[in-house]
DNA sequence: CACATTTTAATACCAAGTACTAATTCAGTA
DNA sequence: TACTGAATTAGTACTTGGTATTAAAATGTG
C-alpha cells in the first residue's frame, strides 16, 4: 500500500477544509467539472460529489443555466429599463416619481458610495420621461449630490416641470433618501413635435 | 398512408422558412432542446438537427455556456470598469482623456441616439479620475448636451483641472466626436485624505 | 479492539447531444 | 412515367457530466 499523502501538492485536507475550498474555488470558476476538481484535490470524484450534496450545490450544468439565466433576465430587464429606477407615478407634462435602490453595481468597491452618475441617471431619464413629446433630449442639466448615498439606500426622485417655451421645457428633480435631500438638479429639455 | 399536414398546426414549412424560424426561435427563447423544436415545427429531431449544423447554431449546452461566460465577463468587467469608457491618457491632478464608443446598450432604441447620462457617466468617472486623493466625489456640476451623439459614435472626452482649493477641485470636460463638441461639463469634486 | 465516519468503488441510468450510415419521401423533369 | 437529387427520417454507437444506489475499504476515535 502507498501513503496516499504525498501524491499532488500537500496531505490530504479534513474534510470540512475541503469544502470550504471547494466554496471558494466555484465562486471563482464556476466552470469546473467534479472530474477537474477531484484532481486538484487529489481525491475521488465521489467524494466531490458527496460534498456537493452535503453543501447544496448543484452541478455543471445547473450553475451554468442559472448563470445564464440571470444574463438573461438581466439583458430583458435592461431593454425594458428605458428609465433607470421604477416609475411609480407620472403626470406627463407635469411631475413624475421614480424609485431606485443603489445595489452593488452603483457603488464604488471601495467605499460603497453610489457613483454619481447613477444618480444623475435616475433624475435625467425621468426628466426626460415626463416631458410629453416625439423626440425629448437633454440640453443642459446643472447638478447637486447634496450628500453621498450609500449601498442599499432607496433613492426616490421627483420630477416637477416649472417652465415650457415652444421648444424647451424646464424640469426640476429633487432625490430624497428618507425624507433627506440627496440630489437635486434643474434640467433643460429639448423637445420636438409635441404628443408623441 | 396519411397526409402530413394536419398533425400540429399547419402545412409543414419549406425548409428556408423553417431555418428563419429556428432562428427567431432560439433568440427568443434560447433553452429550447432540438426535441422541443421539433416537436413545435411538426418534424423529426433529425432534422432539426441538420437544420443547426447548416446554420452552425451550437447545441443547447454550448449556447448556455455561451450565455454564462458572457455573464461572468460582464461582472468582471464592470468591476473593473471603475471609468465609463476607456482611459487613454491620464496626468494626476491635471487632465485626462477617455474613449467611449456609442454601442446598442447606450441609446435609445427608438431614434439611435445616445441617452444623455452616459455621457455625463463618462465625463463624471473621468473627472472623478484625475483627482488624486483618497475619497473623491462629485458635488456639483453644470453640463450641457451640444449635440446628439448617434450609435457608433467614438466619444473622445478630456478632462483638465481648472482649479484647486483645500477640499474642492474643478473639472472641466469637453467632449468631441470627429473634432465636434457634442458635450461640456463643468465637474466641482469634493476630495479629501490626499494622496491615495 | 469495536464502531462510526469518511472515502472509494462499482453499477445502472439519464439528458442532450455528436457522428455516421442508410433508408424513405418528395418534387421536378427528361 | 421513370429517374434523379434534395430533403427528411431512422437507427446505431458513442460522449459528457452527471444522479442514484449499494457496498466495500480506509481511517479515526473512544
Amino acid at each position: 500500500m502507498v501513503l496516499k499523502g504525498g501524491d499532488d501538492t500537500a496531505v490530504r485536507l479534513p474534510k470540512k477544509e475541503r469544502q470550504k475550498q471547494l466554496q471558494l474555488f466555484l465562486e471563482a470558476e464556476p466552470f469546473l467539472t467534479d472530474e477537474e476538481m477531484a484532481r486538484r484535490f487529489g481525491v475521488s470524484i465521489q467524494t466531490i460529489r458527496l460534498d456537493r450534496m452535503e453543501l447544496g450545490i448543484p452541478e455543471l450544468r445547473g450553475r451554468i443555466k442559472q448563470m445564464a439565466q440571470k444574463n438573461l433576465d438581466r439583458v430583458r430587464s435592461l431593454s425594458l429599463e428605458e428609465v433607470i429606477g421604477q416609475v411609480v407615478e407620472l403626470n406627463l407634462d407635469h411631475s413624475g416619481i421614480s424609485v431606485l435602490e443603489i445595489r452593488e453595481e452603483h457603488v464604488f468597491a471601495r467605499n460603497q458610495i453610489a457613483r454619481g452618475h447613477h444618480l444623475f441617471a435616475q433624475a435625467n431619464s425621468l426628466a426626460v420621461a415626463v416631458v410629453d413629446a416625439e423626440l425629448v433630449l437633454t440640453a443642459t442639466a446643472s447638478i447637486r449630490f447634496v450628500r453621498p448615498v450609500r449601498l442599499g439606500e432607496k433613492c426616490v426622485a421627483k420630477a416637477l416641470v416649472t417652465r415650457q417655451t415652444p421648444h424647451r421645457t424646464q424640469v426640476d428633480v429633487q432625490t430624497v433618501v428618507e425624507n433627506e435631500t440627496v440630489f437635486q438638479g434643474v434640467f433643460d429639455v429639448y423637445r420636438s413635435k409635441e404628443d408623441k
